[in-house]
DNA sequence: TAAAATAAAGACTTTTTAGTATTTTATTGT
DNA sequence: ACAATAAAATACTAAAAAGTCTTTATTTTA
């Protein structure tokens, strides 16, 4: 479904929307180290992100990255956009270049109306409502 | 989505379904350069699929690949089946091994209705069913 | 102002997926 | 039987994705 970059900057993104605020930055170990993931790659993700105005990072001592308010309330959506791009959502199934409404994919009619409700439901929501369901129960972030 | 071997089975297999038969076997190079797939790696992916049971093949003169009426009443979802496995339908989007009902990662119930639909759509159509839609109108395996 | 902490940037390596080439085997028609 | 045809099998190469390492730049605190 999505790229590991994208499953990785979700999961991380969410850990800082539940664990950090401007005066609560977290470095890249620590977060790497929590959830599992290779800090030296999962930095490049997190880089990526901040540059692009998802997260916000600080250098220095007391510096790592993390989340604010405005960043929070921000739709999921952008996290997977600026990683893997909004083609996740409409690139052809069967691999066809052009693939649309107009000129569809045998299976495009079957797989649109899925993916548009993925898509909307991502965007309808923002990243502080989905790492809310963490803390309320049963919702994984590790293993 | 899919992977692009999974993407060249399908509309390969479509292909097959449209135009060929037991006595209307067609070669490989053909089949790559109608679909404008690269012929050898098409090739070993019609040969997988021939060996699973999901197509046919024979060798010599005349020999080719093509698709029996039993073929073609198998569900599409075998196709994706066979070449990506099941786990495209599952596979956690957050990256977790472990993502189910039980404990989900955050976008599980978002996205399993989703998937759910699209499986179920895939499962209870037959191949020969998206073929058809291919010969009524506009609906394309090229470009 | 120096040292330590930490992100940023870039180059590099490994693994996986995609694609190519070569040889072998089976089938058919003459 | 023989030659031609076409899939099957195998081994190889290239590209992309994933992951690692090294160096540099910035910030804070002593």
């Amino acid at each position: 479904m999505f790229s590991k970059s994208c499953e990785y900057g979700i999961r991380a993104v969410l850990y800082l929307a539940a664990n950090s605020s401007v005066d609560k930055r977290i470095g890249i170990i620590p977060i790497a180290e929590k959830l599992e993931i290779p800090s030296p790659f999962l930095g490049k993700i997190l880089q990526k992100l901040a540059r692009e105005g998802v997260i916000h990072s600080a250098k220095g001592p007391n510096g790592g990255f993390f989340a604010t308010d405005d960043d929070v309330a921000q739709p999921m959506i952008t996290v997977v956009h600026k990683i893997d791009g909004p083609e996740v959502f409409t690139a052809c199934a069967a691999g066809l270049k052009e693939c649309s409404d107009e000129k569809p994919c045998p299976l495009h009619n079957d797989i649109k109306p899925f993916r548009n409700a993925l898509r909307d439901s991502l965007t309808n929501k923002s990243i502080k409502v989905f790492a809310d369901t963490l803390e309320n129960d049963g919702t994984y972030l590790v293993l």
